[in-house]
DNA sequence: TTATTTCTAACGGTTTTCAGTGATGTAATA
DNA sequence: TATTACATCACTGAAAACCGTTAGAAATAA
């Protein structure tokens, strides 16, 4: 018994035509991978694309004419069900952000081998995501950054080392938008010390009103 | 002239005397990585890690007497300047989470192959990080979740259907700790002209004062 | 034991917030 | 043209926040 397989449509857009080329030439040896078309600028690229059945574009995000973010906004407001790759010369974490997003479901650096493209292709076909390894490394890295940042804003110096407890617990509150009378009700104790701990909360945090209270609240995750 | 070679010594922990035997000898092939020693449990690991020169430690996260987690901990409590990669049977979310906050430098999943051992020990050696193909997957989709999170925060409806422009610069300004005196001034209007804006703003998102406000500008990354 | 911190509470006074209501000019829109 | 949305401004009164300071009781650390 044979399998058919089928064959997964590419389209290509990239303003230079021997980049194009030469993804074509890798691709030509997958038997399961169809080039189908190709675009030489951004404004040519949703039209076609549109109008033919690729499964994956391949898109280079910097293209004359329409920018390829442009494209990639464009393309997903008109919710297409295909999936894109992004190509980039440079792997800047703002871009890979701004493209995933908006919906991106892979993103590949120029520089990455010609086997990572049809690896590319396989996995968001698949459903998956996609990125090609410097990318990933840079990605990690900001993640795990904001987790430690997480981590150490809680283990910030103001925080552990001078608010108390209770002025946490009304710090708390206070995010929670009660005001002083309510929490005062809330913790059985006057309004006068509810106001006190507040004024210390104020002094201690280095803030200058209920607001900056909150910010801090927020972004401590209090809340 | 040739090259003199420093060796990476690694030193390892697990209850499993087998898994330290299979992995030693996958390195014992590699000529740039050395084991220096292993422990069978938790509790051993520190003693014995603290005394010798071990660069990396491969450290199994299930483990009995002391659990791997309060290893870490402790680890990374004495602030030794050694790497450390987790070891783990599950490539469980929020346990990568964890020992990534705590400090490891990789992650690898048993199930991976031996190669990416060896890879792993030379990548968190060299200052980078670790992680094997399918965990560098589920943190990436963790970490593109996030992102569009974020993006469906911005396009909250309250915050694109019926705040303006001019609400949102105020918004802004409240969120900054400045009052509404200090807001007319900055923007050149009566202080009666911010307090309907502010009124509004307080209406239109449902909060119940300024702490509401701030809170929604937070959390719509107006700050 | 002594010293310090924390939680509690209070007083007096000023400033700000907040709710409600109403009004005007302008610009876009139906 | 009429309507709607927006930004602007005003007045009132009650409530809340803010500022400075003081001070006792209890728990905790030196």
């Amino acid at each position: 018994m044979r399998k058919i397989m089928k064959k997964i449509k590419v389209h290509i857009a990239d303003d230079h035509q021997i980049l194009i080329d030469g993804i074509i030439a890798v691709l030509s040896t997958e038997k399961n991978i169809e080039v189908v078309g190709y675009s030489l600028n951004g404004e040519d690229v949703l039209n076609w694309f549109a109008s033919n059945e690729a499964d994956v574009l391949i898109l280079d995000i910097n293209m004359p004419k329409v920018d390829g973010i442009v494209v990639l906004q464009n393309f997903f407001e008109h919710s297409f069900q295909q999936k894109v790759i992004v190509l980039s010369s440079y792997d800047d974490t703002k871009l890979i952000k701004e493209v995933l997003k908006i919906g991106a479901s892979g993103f590949l650096a120029k520089k990455c081998a010609g086997e990572n493209i049809v690896e590319a292709i396989n996995t968001v076909y698949e459903g998956h995501q996609y990125f090609s390894k410097s990318i990933q490394q840079k990605l990690m890295e900001t993640f795990t950054k904001q987790l430690s940042q997480k981590e150490s804003s809680l283990h910030d110096s103001a925080f552990f080392s001078s608010i108390t407890a209770r002025e946490t617990e009304i710090l708390r509150l206070i995010a929670q938008q009660y005001n002083s009378k309510e929490i005062s009700e809330i913790l059985h104790i006057s309004v006068n010390t509810v106001e006190t701990h507040r004024k210390n909360l104020i002094r201690k945090l280095g803030v200058k009103n209920v607001v900056g209270l909150a910010i801090y609240a927020v972004k401590n995750n209090l809340v």
